[in-house]
RNA sequence: GGGCCUGUAGCUUAGUCAGGUAGAGCAUCCGGCUUUUAACCGGACGGCCGCGGGUUCGAACCCCGUCAGGCCCGCCA
């Protein structure tokens, strides 16, 4: 089974309404690791309604949690707002720098990352945690902490192993100048926490409306009693042993509810970098792969991997091993499924269930039928076409012909989207150079030691005047090449041909088809090139 | 110190929760196709399932131990 049906029906049993929750702090860029926290809830609520479930996602942003210390891409300035809150403060400009607070510091890193979501078909219920503190949703929550301090201590003292110092409350007033940082409980009384700060200045927090917030410990909790979530999956930080969670159970059942299911999963690495951090400004942005590849190829990403394994990505190589997985699974899993039936192992039968919801959760929208449209057409081809043929219709045309497409009007939709994407990555830092025709201006050691035979020679020479002359079609070079190669006293196999030209435009002894690429590369700049190649000989 | 995750073919891995002959993709090699889409089709090669014990008629799977890698217990998903 699916990881994500596996989930769903753990939760069916323990109950029939659920609130799937998923929080993220927006500190800094969202990346590819955040998807996966999204991610992960999206698909076990979509396998949770496939069966039946009342199934609620909701994305709690962060924006109540403060700033925690000058990230490398914020400029100085924003010392002063290290302590305030997320969704106080106003958001870097291009030199990050604190702007003119029109669009605050969360907004500004939440909305690029919301309208990743979107194009990628999750759209869950948003709640900003700093609304909820304002509008009392944290008050009892709150109450039961500051009414019951031994405990709360004792709990996350016993639990982490770790003592919490001196002056520790279980709630962080904001000080005179709207900072968490420094400041000092002096008492409680509902529903007021009295408070000295840094400043010298004294006053009191209303718990009711969120002129203070829980810290991260308790917060987490107090999110599950208030909204009544049932399941969330986090970070393998949270996940150890006397971390949050393990802290969090007996804290929301102090406030009166039951845990959360919990499911950790692990990191996103970057292929030879390490973990992501958002802070720590190591990012592959969600709207930067997006651009690259469809939407469904980083569903795929998340849907093919169980949570507890770590996942290598990159922009490169990675990209384009996922994308060709998508699409051969695209084009087996019918073949598949004929061939498994009842005489079959309980061990294929469960790969094919497995693979398929794979499919069936990287559709960007739910319960879709999967979309076998573009499964003929590979990353490598289409990458090739896209290099040679600059223009779309160029590239519909060879598909035709090479009968991938039925007609020019096949490619709409979803496969005009594959080849925009498609240049957008080849015109990017990110394509993997492996797949880039190289094209050749001078004469390459390779080709050299390719070039060395008599006829190579004799062909070149009479080669040249017939590309000179031809008109230039993709018909009439590929008819020079290969009827110069035949005369009888050239005597060249037409294999050998191609591999020759191959090594005298592309410095490697295989390539797409030749005649095309000779006439997107233009006439001018194939003579010059053929005649490096006769120089190269005559010498 | 405490805990979590991972370890299966050269690489990526499925299968571990419900024990029943170890599967796939990529790579490699061979063959087919040959006015060649680095395409496509067919085949081969390749695994003491980290290691040691135990339970069982039977263990990659369950139990105990052990080694290795990654990570957490400081609010970085």
């Amino acid at each position: 089974m699916h990881w994500a049906d596996v989930m769903a029906e753990r939760l069916s049993r323990r109950g029939d309404k659920h609130v799937i929750a998923s929080g993220i702090t927006p500190s800094g860029v969202f990346h590819i690791g955040h998807l996966r926290e999204i991610l992960t809830a999206d698909m076990i609520t979509r396998a949770c309604h496939a069966r039946g479930l009342d199934a609620e996602f909701i994305f709690i942003v962060d924006s109540a949690d403060p700033l925690r210390k000058v990230y490398d891409f914020l400029d100085p300035e924003y010392e002063r707002y290290i302590g305030h809150q997320l969704g106080t403060i106003p958001a870097p400009d291009e030199n990050g720098k604190p702007g003119d607070g029109s669009i605050t510091y969360a907004a500004h890193f939440l909305n690029p990352f919301m309208e990743a979501l979107k194009q990628i078909g999750v759209e869950p219920r948003i709640i900003d945690n700093l609304d909820s503190y304002r509008q009392g949703e944290f008050a009892d929550s709150a109450r039961i902490a500051c009414e019951n301090v031994a405990e709360v201590r004792e709990i996350i003292e016993s639990k982490s192993g770790r003592e919490l110092p001196e002056g520790w409350y279980p709630y962080n007033p904001l000080d005179s100048q709207g900072c968490l940082d420094g400041v000092t409980v002096t008492g409680y009384e509902w529903p007021h926490v009295h408070w000295t700060d840094s400043h010298g200045e004294s006053g009191s927090a209303d718990l009711r409306k969120g002129e203070g917030k829980l810290p991260w410990r308790l917060d987490w909790p107090a999110r599950w009693h208030s909204l009544g979530v049932t399941f969330e999956p986090f970070g393998k930080d949270h996940g150890a042993s006397g971390g949050s969670y393990s802290t969090g159970r007996p804290l929301v059942q102090l406030f009166g509810s039951e845990p959360p299911e919990p499911l950790v999963y692990e990191w996103i690495l970057l292929r030879g970098v390490g973990a992501m951090s958002a802070s720590g400004g190591i990012t592959v942005g969600p709207l930067v792969a997006l651009e690259l590849v469809p939407p469904e190829i980083l569903r795929f990403l998340i849907a093919r991997n169980k949570p507890n394994k770590h996942i290598e990505f990159d922009t490169g190589s990675a990209l384009v091993e996922l994308t060709e997985e998508y699409r051969n699974l695209l084009s087996n899993i019918q073949e598949m499924e004929a061939e498994v039936d009842s005489d079959s192992s309980k061990r294929a039968s469960t790969a094919l269930i497995t693979k398929k919801a794979s499919l069936l959760y990287s559709q960007v929208k739910e319960g879709e039928e999967v979309n076998y449209e573009s499964r003929k057409i590979s990353f490598r081809h289409l990458a090739m076409l896209a290099q040679i043929r600059s223009e779309d219709e160029d590239v519909w045309a060879s598909l035709e012909r090479g009968g991938l497409i039925e007609s020019a009007a096949e490619a709409g939709g979803e496969l005009e989207d594959r080849l925009r994407r498609m240049r957008i990555w080849l015109a990017s830092e990110h394509f993997p150079e492996p797949f880039r025709l190289r094209v050749q201006s001078e004469i390459t050691d390779g080709a050299g030691e390719f070039l060395v035979a008599e006829e190579h020679l004799e062909y070149l020479k009479m080669l040249e005047p017939l590309i000179r002359g031809c008109e230039w079609k993709s018909k009439t070079i590929n008819d020079a090449v290969c009827d110069t190669a035949r005369r009888e006293e050239i005597g060249l196999e037409v294999r050998e041909a191609f591999k020759l030209l191959y090594w005298v435009f592309l410095d490697q002894n295989f390539g797409p088809r030749l005649a095309p690429l000779f006439h997107e590369l233009g006439a001018e700049l194939v003579l010059v090139q053929l005649e490096k190649a006769i120089d190269h000989l005559t010498i």
